[in-house]
DNA sequence: ACCACTACACGGTATCACGGAGTACCGGCG
DNA sequence: CGCCGGTACTCCGTGATACCGTGTAGTGGT
């Protein structure tokens, strides 16, 4: 009964694409990194584990993307929401920019290719 | 007068799909490496360059996907013509599919992601 | 003879998603 | 009280991929 889903591999194709739906996710409220995951799930991305949601929430940190706030939890440890400053919708715009031209691209290939 | 594109660096987003738009344009006609190349830059993939393709071709044929028929040019050195074989017609239909599922996926996370 | 265009191959690099191990905080169960 | 499961974050190593420069080679034009 498990991921008896059409697709069973994924992991090439989110390359470049993860870190811009976190963001988006981000950009919607925010939020911290096991919530990401989940709803990541929820979203269809099954396969993707909290291991490379945090390598993605470094990244950004790192890269001046985002604000951090920690706060303690109640439901276990403290937890550290992410919101994305000036600098990460600039970068979440770029993303969405990308993502239209390569899906057009793409589509237009598989349509009149021959 | 450079590169004034909306996007950049496609790179990252390109992981993942740029094999399947090659197996896409293989198997649309049998065709050869340098051709391949310059039919993507058409196709709006402009920064795709042929080391890129050629490593992707090499990797094809290491995997059995393409039938590879070696033929003098009269246009310079002899070219490498490539078609898709079962394994690669069942291959480009799986790259598919993952592309209908990711950009599902990744349209929905746009319209309603909150 | 030189150069440009065609055409392919190779080696090294950077980036990214993944996976496992580790740490830590909490509540419920026997 | 001790154990386990769920929550939550970190670190490090691995594998796959696209990119880039360089090299090799054949053809034709000047």
């Amino acid at each position: 009964m498990e991921g008896a889903l059409a697709v069973d591999d994924l992991t090439e194709m989110l390359k470049g694409t993860l870190e811009g739906c976190v963001l988006e996710i981000i950009g919607g409220e925010e939020t911290y990194g096991y919530a990401i995951t989940r709803r990541l799930n929820e979203l269809g991305f099954a396969d993707v584990v909290e291991g490379t949601v945090y390598t993605i929430l470094l990244r950004l940190e790192r890269n001046g993307l985002v604000q951090v706030t920690k706060r303690p939890s109640g439901m276990g440890p403290p937890r550290k929401f992410y919101a994305l400053n000036n600098a990460g919708r600039e970068e979440v715009a770029r993303f969405w920019t990308k993502w239209e031209y390569l899906s057009s691209r793409i589509d237009k290939l598989k349509e009149g290719g021959r």
